[in-house]
DNA sequence: ATGGCGAGACAATCTCGA
């Protein structure tokens, strides 16, 4: 059984303590993180391989930053999707048991019509192309990460409110759509169908309390990745007690 | 409609996130 995470830490260095208990209590075999929040050379490494375990890194002052954690050593294949991107947001690793793994943080988009949505746009495009040449539809390959979309309405607390907001819109939904037709599968959806099922509550509001929420961190994988996923699973507890993250690892086990 | 909370940079308030 091979466990992958996915967990927008909103800062790695202020959620160490977090993390290292995370790895104790779910010795996951790959914990993707997004939002690192800090330069390479501030990465706490010690701290992680203290633990036994590996960091494959692509990190950025203050801002983005992605960072694959494993227990097997790891080969980086990529980092970003397009190698003008100033924004370190996708680090791409070969594991050592059969299948590549691709962890992203999806730019924000700030708002419908804005600049960043450009660029948010174009950021998908860019990816589905690279995917698309450097992968075929029969690999095995699993496909992380923050994604800053959430797929459909099941996925949002209040639809109407969030109608053709950021994260939200026809546009967004349509570039995801259009990216996953390379051959990747939600994982999450092939296990549940329900809605109310979040991975993200704002820290303003008493959002997680309320369960006021968006699943916007995503597992995907090609068909024959996909047909070896058992379960998925929020980690709803993270978000609780001191200093959470506003994002709840998303846990997915696989039979590979 | 607005701002609310949290983090980083930097040194009192900014920007940014979702």
């Amino acid at each position: 059984m091979v466990k992958v995470v996915t967990w927008n830490v909103n800062s790695i260095n202020s959620r160490l303590d977090r993390v290292k208990a995370f790895l104790d209590r779910e010795s996951p075999d790959f914990l993707c993180l997004q939002e690192l929040k800090c330069a390479d050379e501030k990465y706490p490494h010690e701290a992680i391989s203290e633990l036994g375990y590996h960091s494959a890194i692509f990190g950025q002052k203050a801002y983005n930053g992605v960072a694959i954690i494993s227990k097997k050593p790891v080969e980086t294949l990529f980092r970003n999707f397009d190698p003008k991107d100033e924004a370190s947001r996708m680090i791409a690793v070969r594991t050592a048991y059969g299948f590549d793994l691709i962890n992203a943080y999806v730019p924000n988009g700030q708002s419908v019509g804005s600049e960043k949505y450009a660029y948010k746009m174009a950021w998908l495009k860019q990816a589905k192309q690279f995917i698309q040449s450097h992968w075929k539809t029969s690999d095995k390959l699993v496909f992380v990460g923050d994604f800053n979309i959430a797929p459909d309405d099941r996925d949002v607390y209040d639809p109407v409110a969030w109608k053709e907001h950021i994260h939200c819109s026809a546009g967004e939904r349509a570039a995801l759509t259009d990216l996953l037709s390379v051959g990747l599968i939600d994982t999450h959806r092939m296990h549940d169908q329900s809605t109310g099922v979040f991975s993200w509550w704002d820290y303003r509001e008493l959002s997680f309390a309320r369960n006021k929420g968006l699943r916007i961190d995503l597992i995907y994988a090609t068909p024959p990745a996909a047909s070896l996923c058992r379960s998925v699973k929020v980690d709803r507890d993270e978000r609780r007690g001191e200093k959470p993250s506003d994002h709840a690892p998303v846990i997915a086990t696989f039979d590979f």
